[in-house]
This record gives structure tokens, C-alpha cells and sequence, in this order.
RNA sequence: GGGCGGAUAGCUCAGUUGGGAGAGCGCAGCCCUUACAAGGCUGAGGUCACAGGUUCGAUCCCUGUUCCGCCUACCA
């Protein structure tokens, strides 16, 4: 009753028949009840916008991995998803639909526009949530969360307001970035900058009562708004000049000259126009010098009334008319070629306007430092470590966070402005009167908060706070955390500060830093490069198992992952040699019943391949416990191809056979049976779809792979696997040997192995089968001295002689020249040792234990050069 | 300006307390051996960027140099 599977394995149906029993059978579902210990992480939530990208792919297969595996480690894993709103993202691209219907936000109405875009989240959201469900993610999609969801929005008006009563949260007029096209404000740190060629402009401003001053600027649009012109105190150039007056040029209006220790006399004229309410710089100065602020552009970057002549312009072109009218009056003195830094918008790549306005920030500094002791102390610690260093930079010289947005789709800002008296009143339920003076004309702000605001509560507004809830109780602090460092800043550091801050307890305990995906040539993929690789393509084509174990191979700590295709192709092939190792095992067994553990049927090889197999379960475990994904794909892929593949299925090939008896056949295919099993769970949480699949065809299997345990490390023979190591050096030999010679594979041999060791001489007269059988041997003898055959092929393998004998047909030519090459190598060997022996300071100062080592290492050596001697000997004889 | 990371085989990369340089892919030769040609066997290929230092001993630790990459920053 033998079962035979196709030949080549094919993904497509396999995957998607998994995935939808998976569900069914709610295996990913999290029990808060369990008694298991808990294992829990939240997905980085992915934009609603979004479509899946490498990143995404190799982000989820990673968290991935490590839910499965804990899962068969037998915890009681939650693995949460959700999804972020995407507050500026979404906005942008809703109302780019809207443009392509003629239609804009503002003639929509606020209102009818959020419709829409919940509308548009309802259509678009299901293609993100599919394409992680396509690579296998074992969320539990029952607890699914969006940031707009009614809890979390709960959550994010009870932080709010609770910082704002204790002072952490405060509104103002700073000076903020804004982006002109998206209309709204920014962080610094959704802030980009880019190197652009400009020009350095010289000005000169006419001081008042003779003589004149030039300032430098890169932007003399904004010298509308100038309150005064700032020197260096000790700059005698402008010694005479401190505390006059210049007119400002166009606009005719006097400011004064201020001294600043802060203005660098090298740079430009040494002379620094001061614009306070367009600069961070400048308005820095104001504040210290009591300077007042003149604003001269609006919020979408065109000059107000306060421009003069020039409101109404953008800023482009206000620059062009003020450069001109410059020329016109002689006080454009010299435009130079100069390099900027420019502030551009993350979202959209607009340069953004830095702008006095009206905003809401958080105090960051209270919150960051106990975020800082966390990772001091170690409550929380950074896979690698190194990225320890970054968090510490960032945190340590950090400002103030300005959290509104001047956009509708988000969480709108739980304050209410008073019509009567003009207080402000911040509640979490909607206040229908002001806390002030009770008037009811109370208006609620209309900003939203910053996206980041509310990701920043993920870890613990997902789990139901601010309710008490089971789950907060039992996943909370989540185990891990899976991210790349690009948003080390924008998010893992607020959580920490609102996990610590609103939980008294870090969100997670690792923060596991993954490396960022490029192509092949290092590049960063783009669209616009066209060099992008598309998961979802790379599933169809190679199947997701082995799109996932590419990413694990690859996923080396510290470093960015150059992908090419032909990498997901190669794990096509390691899919596909797994597949062909379970058909060939199918084709084989009669259905026999599996065979109890009887140690004492083992033979040298079964003890060699489950020893091997205990210690990859060691390696992969151990691997996956330090995030180290790669270490574990390749020792699971190295078992699988080169030691169960290559080795293990030849040796028992005539066992199958029934060569070697009806008993020791049924035994050796219950034993195939079960290193398979065991090394599919090994597999599993890497290549889940394939792994389950195969596994389904085995005979004894009740329930499905994701139900089963991991086998534990079962120590193994660690004698008798060595012993084997022995004999596959033996066949090497020969094997080598007929390569070398140019022997066809087919030609039977004969081969005499000689040796002095008792144990070894045991170990190769019981493997004499085993030998034959993969050196391709007519016959094997195995002596312990005599006369070495004549006109042979010799080779020498942990001290044991093997000769091939050929008959009159030995090269005598290239044989020599083989073992004077070998000569060569050993020899140089050989003089590395003796010097380093020979070194009375190596000798008296290395560890006894190393000393000990390169001895016996010398003296295989010197045993192994004389036997290598005496056989060039006597191939000369032959001559 | 400050900070971080990298430089090891033709390519992409491992190398975890300093003690015999590894893998995958590619390449070369031979093989359609009844699991797999998406395969098998065998092999070639490396003064571990450069210069110093510490050490009995350095790919690994320290210093400097060169070349790449990234992050961050208020020289207008």
C-alpha cells in the first residue's frame, strides 16, 4: 500500500488548502485562560494603504517563525495583527481619488470625507490582511485590531488627557515644520532632508545713519519677515555697528543689529538675517534676544499680507521677484553656488516650511528618561544590542514631540475651546459645557493627533486598556517585538515611554532589530528604480515556503539583506529535494507499523542520524531562542540536505530493499518514518505549507503538524555517530580516488583498508556492507598489516590506509602527482605546527589543554606523512 | 559636525568569550545510479582592506589610514 505523490512538488494549492484549515480549526486563536506559560508579540501594523512589500515579508515571517516555534515548544502564544490608520498616508491617497473625480476634500465637507475614506478602508484593508494570511502568518485574526477601532481610540483620549492634566501635554505657538501640500504640521522626525543645489545670496541692508551691512541667506524670500540682523560680538568688521538699526530693503522697515556669540564669522559675510517666524535658528535667537515674530507666508506657503507688494506669491515665485528687485536697487551684491540640507516631507517630498504656529506637543523629557533606565537596566534589551547605542542618542537629546495634524482621518485632538471665555477644556467624554465658565459655546479642535500618537499605545491598547482585561493581564508585557531601525524612533522608543508610563511595565521585553531588504547591487528597491521584488510574485512563482526560508537564511543580525531571485529558486530546489525525500520514503514502506523505540536494533547509521538529529533540534532551538534565524535555517537546511539526503537514505537504500531482511526493513522504515516526522516539526515554522502537507502523507499522524510538539534534544550516540563519521571518510576516499583517476562510477573496485586500531578495524568490518554499497566496492578488506598492494590508488583517512588496487591501470604519472600535492599541503601543515611546538612561549603560556591538542594534531600528521611517503615510494618503485 | 555599521573564496554572507579559515550560489570534471537533473559524486579557489600595537599566538582586542553604506545635526 504504498503512496505515491507527484513528482515535483507544487505550492499553490497546497498553501491555500493549509491556510484555510488552519482557520477552521482556530489553531491560531490565543486561550488567555491556557495554563501554558504566555508568548506574545503585536505586529508592527501594517498601514491600511499598504500592499505587501519585501519588508512586510520578511517582518512577518520572522515573527512568523517564532510563534510557531513557541507554539510547538508548547506555550501559549498570541500573536496579535492589526492595522494603522495611516493618518497623513490614507488622507493623501483618498484625496488623490477624489482629484481624479473632479471632487476635493474641501468641497466634500469634513464629514463626508471621513466617509469616504472608512469606506475606502473597508474596501482596501482585506488586501494587506490577504497577503499576510498568502505568506502564512499565524495571527490570531479573531482579536484583529485597527487604530480607529472605538477601544482604541478609548485609549488614546484617556493617554491624552491624562498627559495633558499632569502638564505633559501643552499647546503653544513654537515654531513647527509644516508640509505645504499635505497642510498639515510635522514632527521632526516626519521630516526628511535631501542635499540640493542652490544659491547663497548676499544682501546688503542699508544701516541706518550711513554705511551698510550684508547678510547671507539661502532663502531672501523670508527677508520680509526679518526682525533684525545678528553679528558675532567679537567681530570687528561689525563693532560699530552693534546696536544701530538697518532698513530693511523693499519693505522699508527698521530693525535692529543684534550681537550673538551663536553667529559664525566664517560662514557667508558673518552678518545673519534673523527671521523668526520662518526659521528654527532664528527663532531660537527671537526668543532669547525678545525679538518679535513676523509671519509673511500662510500655511500653504504663499506670502500673506504681510509681504507687502508680494503677497499673494509662492514662495518660489516671491523669490524670484525679491532677487529681481533686488538686482534693480544694487543690493543684490553676489548669488554663490551653495549646497543645502532641505527639510522635505516624508510622506509627499515637499520641502517643507518651517512656520510659527499653534500647536500641541508632548513634553517629551519626563517620559523618556525612565524609558532610558529600562534599557539601562536591562528590562528591556535590543537584539542586537548595538542598537542600544542609537536608542540612547536619539533619547538623549530629544524635544519636544508636536503631535497635532492639521488633517481629518485620525483621533480628533479631546479639546474644546470656549467661545465665551476662551479656555480650553479637555475631558474623555465630549464636555457639553466649558469647564471654565460653563458657556455651552464650546468648539472642539479640529486637528487630529499624529498617527504615532496613538501606534505609540499599540502594545497595550490592542490588549483592551484602558479596561482591565484578562488578556492585559496574561500577554502584556508582550515577549517581543519585530521591527527594522528605520522606525526605532518614530515608534519602539514612544512605546516605551507610554508602556512605561501608562503600565508601569516596558511594552516588550526584546526588541529584535531586523535588517532592512535591498536588491542585489545593495540598492534600496524602489518603484522607480524598477528593482523591486514583489513577495507576492516570488510566492506564485517559487511557492511562500520558500520565499520564507530565503528571508530566515539571510536574516543575519546587523546587517541589510541583498536579495536576488535566483536565492528564492535555490530554496525552490531545497522545498522540492524535502518533497522527493518524503515520496521516496512513501514509495517504500508497505504501511508497516511503526516500530517501537529498541535501541538495541539501532544500527551504527540509525544512531548516527538521530544523533545528528538530536543535535540540529539543539542548534535550531537555541537559534531561534536568540533570534539568530539564520544560524537556525541553515543547520536545519544542512541536516535535511546533507546528512539525512545524502547520507542517511543511501546507507538504508538496501535495508528497504529488503536486502538486509523483512525485520530490519520494517524497522528502518519506521525509523525513516520518524526522523522524517521530527524533522518536518524542526521544518515547520519555516516552510509551515509544505512541512504540513508532507506530513499529512505519514502513516501513525492523528492530527495535523501544527499540533504537534517539538521533539525535545534526545542526546544521541554520540560514540557510535563518530564511529560512522569514520567510515564516510572511508568512502570519500575511495570515491575521491575514482574521481581522480578517472574511473567511470559504474567500474567495480576492490579495496584494502589498513589499519592498527582494534576499534577501527571493528568499526569497518561491521560497515563492510555500507562501504561496498557507496564507494561502489566489488570487496573490502580490512587488515591490520602486510605487504601494501602494488600498482594502487592510495589515499590516507584518519590514520587508516585505504587502497584501491587498479590492476595495471594506475597513472602512475598523475597518481604521483596527487599524493606529491597532498605531500605539499600536509607538509606546510605540518611545519606550521612544528614551529608553533617548537615556540617555548607557546608551550609554557598557552592553556595546557591547547598544547595538548596541537600535539596530537602533529602526530596524525606525522603518522599520516609517512604513510603518504611510503606510498610515493612505492609508486616510483613502479616506474 | 557628531555617531554607527561594513571591508573574509568569482558573488552573497557566516565565523558569540583570541588557539587548526566555513556555507550557499557560481565555476570545473565526471555521472540520466529506479526519491529528486529543481538531481548525484568529486574538485579548484582566500598574505581574512592597509599600517602599527597588545599577546607565546590576532580574521577576532586596541590605535591609525583608505574605501563603502547608513543614521543624526540649528553654518544662515
Amino acid at each position: 500500500m504504498a503512496v505515491t505523490i507527484a513528482k515535483v512538488y507544487a505550492p499553490g494549492e497546497v498553501e491555500r488548502k493549509w491556510y484555510a484549515r488552519w482557520l477552521e480549526k482556530n489553531l491560531f486563536t490565543a486561550d488567555p485562560r491556557s495554563d501554558k506559560p504566555p508568548f506574545s508579540m503585536v505586529i508592527p501594523p501594517p498601514n491600511i494603504t499598504g500592499s505587501l512589500h519585501l519588508g512586510h515579508a520578511l517582518n512577518n515571517t520572522l515573527q512568523d517563525i517564532m510563534a510557531r516555534f513557541k507554539r510547538m515548544q508548547g506555550y501559549n502564544v498570541l500573536w496579535l495583527p492589526g492595522i494603522d490608520h495611516a493618518g497623513i498616508a490614507t488622507q493623501n491617497v483618498v484625496e488623490r481619488r477624489l482629484k481624479e473625480e473632479g471632487m476635493s476634500r474641501d468641497a466634500l465637507g469634513r464629514e463626508k470625507f471621513v466617509e469616504r475614506v472608512w469606506k475606502w478602508k473597508e474596501e482596501s484593508e482585506g488586501t494587506i490582511i490577504n497577503q499576510l494570511k498568502r505568506l502564512g502568518a499565524s495571527c490570531d485574526w479573531t482579536r484583529l485590531k485597527f487604530t480607529l477601532d472605538s477601544t482604541l481610540s478609548m485609549a488614546v483620549r484617556e493617554v491624552f488627557v491624562r498627559l495633558y492634566k499632569e502638564g505633559l501635554v501643552y499647546r503653544g505657538d513654537y515654531i513647527i515644520n509644516f508640509c505645504p501640500r499635505c497642510s498639515t504640521a510635522l514632527s521632526d522626525l516626519e521630516v526628511e532632508h535631501a542635499e540640493k543645489d542652490s544659491l547663497l545670496y548676499h544682501i546688503e541692508y542699508p544701516v541706518k545713519g550711513g554705511g551698510s551691512i550684508v547678510v547671507a541667506t539661502t532663502r531672501p524670500e523670508t527677508m520680509l519677515g526679518d526682525t533684525a540682523v545678528a553679528v558675532n560680538p567679537r567681530d570687528s568688521r561689525y563693532k560699530a555697528f552693534a546696536g544701530k538699526a538697518v532698513e530693511l530693503p523693499l519693505v522699508k522697515r527698521e530693525i535692529p543689529i543684534i550681537e550673538d556669540a551663536a553667529v559664525d564669522m566664517e560662514f557667508g559675510t558673518g552678518a545673519v538675517k534673523i527671521t523668526p517666524a520662518h526659521d528654527f535658528n532664528d527663532f531660537e535667537t527671537a526668543r532669547k534676544h525678545g525679538l518679535p515674530c513676523l509671519k509673511v507666508m500662510d500655511l500653504n506657503a504663499r506670502m500673506n499680507e504681510n509681504a507687502g507688494a508680494y503677497a499673494g506669491l509662492t514662495r518660489e515665485e516671491a523669490r524670484n521677484r525679491i532677487t529681481e528687485d533686488l538686482k534693480k536697487e544694487g543690493l543684490l551684491k553676489k548669488e554663490e553656488k551653495y549646497r543645502l540640507l532641505l527639510g522635505v516631507c516624508y510622506r509627499c517630498g515637499t520641502t517643507v516650511e518651517p512656520t510659527l504656529s499653534k500647536q500641541w506637543f508632548v513634553k517629551v523629557g519626563p517620559l523618556a528618561k525612565p524609558a532610558i533606565e529600562a534599557v539601562e537596566e536591562g528590562s528591556i534589551r535590543f537584539v542586537p544590542k548595538s542598537w542600544e547605542k542609537t536608542y540612547f542618542e536619539w533619547m538623549g537629546n530629544i524635544r519636544d514631540w508636536c503631535i497635532s495634524r492639521q488633517i481629518w482621518w485620525g483621533h480628533r485632538i479631546p479639546a474644546w475651546y470656549c467661545e465665551d471665555c476662551g479656555r480650553v477644556t479637555v475631558e474623555t467624554r465630549d464636555p457639553s459645557r466649558c469647564e471654565a465658565c460653563g458657556s455651552e459655546k464650546i468648539a472642539q479642535d479640529p486637528d487630529v493627533l499624529d498617527t504615532w500618537f496613538s501606534s505609540a499605545l499599540w502594545p497595550f491598547s490592542t490588549l483592551g486598556w484602558p479596561e482591565e482585561t484578562v488578556e492585559g493581564g496574561v500577554f502584556y508585557p508582550t515577549s517581543a517585538l519585530f521591527t527594522s531601525f528605520d522606525i526605532i524612533f518614530f515608534w519602539v522608543a514612544r512605546m516605551i515611554m507610554m508602556g512605561l508610563k501608562f503600565k508601569g511595565d516596558a511594552p516588550f521585553r526584546d526588541v529584535y532589530i531586523h535588517a532592512l531588504i535591498r536588491d542585489a547591487a545593495g540598492q534600496k528597491m524602489s518603484k522607480s528604480k524598477g528593482n523591486v521584488i514583489d513577495p507576492l510574485v516570488m510566492m506564485e512563482k517559487y511557492g511562500t515556503d520558500a520565499l520564507r526560508f530565503t528571508l530566515a537564511s539571510f536574516a543575519a543580525q546587523g546587517r541589510d539583506i541583498k536579495l536576488a531571485e535566483e536565492r528564492i529558486e535555490g530554496y525552490r530546489n531545497f522545498a522540492n529535494k524535502l518533497w522527493n525525500l518524503a515520496r521516496f520514503a512513501l514509495m517504500n514502506i508497505e504501511g508497516a507499523p511503526l516500530s517501537p523505540a529498541a535501541p538495541e536494533k539501532l544500527t551504527r547509521a540509525d544512531k548516527w542520524i538521530m544523533t545528528r538529529l538530536s543535535s540540529a533540534i539543539e542548534e535550531v532551538s537555541s537559534s531561534i531562542d536568540n533570534y539568530e534565524f539564520d544560524t537556525a535555517a541553515k543547520a536545519v537546511y544542512s541536516f535535511i540536505w546533507h546528512e539525512l539526503c545524502d547520507w542517511y537514505v543511501e546507507l538504508i537504500k538496501p535495508d528497504l530493499r529488503g536486502e538486509r531482511g523483512g525485520e530490519r526493513k520494517t524497522f528502518v522504515e519506521g525509523l525513516l518514518i520518524n526522523v522524517i516526522k521530527d524533522t518536518l516539526k524542526l521544518l515547520h515554522p519555516f516552510m509551515p505549507f509544505i512541512t504540513e502537507e508532507i506530513y499529512s502523507y505519514l502513516p501513525g499522524v492523528a492530527a495535523g503538524i501544527m499540533e504537534a510538539g517539538l521533539p525535545g534534544p534526545a542526546g544521541g550516540y554520540p560514540e557510535d555517530a563518530d564511529g560512522m563519521e569514520v567510515v564516510m571518510e572511508v568512502i570519500r576516499a575511495v570515491r575521491n580516488i575514482r574521481t581522480e583517476m578517472n574511473i567511470p562510477p559504474g567500474a567495480a573496485l576492490d579495496c584494502t583498508a589498513f589499519t592498527k586500531n582494534a576499534s577501527l578495524t571493528g568499526i569497518l568490518r561491521e560497515e563492510e556492507a555500507n562501504i561496498k554499497n557507496l564507494a561502489r566496492l566489488r570487496e573490502l578488506r580490512v587488515s591490520g598489516a602486510g605487504e601494501r598492494p602494488k600498482q594502487a590508488a592510495f589515499a590516507v583517512t584518519r590514520g587508516i590506509e585505504v587502497f584501491v588496487p587498479l590492476k595495471g591501470h594506475v597513472d602512475i604519472e598523475k597518481e604521483t602527482l596527487r599524493i606529491t600535492r597532498e605531500l605539499e599541503k600536509l607538509s606546510s601543515e605540518i611545519s606550521d605546527v612544528d614551529k608553533k611546538l617548537g615556540n617555548r612561549d607557546f608551550t609554557a603560556n598557552a592553556p595546557s589543554a591547547i598544547v595538548e591538542k596541537e600535539r596530537g594534531r602533529l602526530s596524525l600528521l606525522m603518522e599520516k606523512k609517512v604513510k603518504l611517503e611510503a606510498g610515493a615510494e612505492r609508486i616510483r618503485g613502479l616506474r
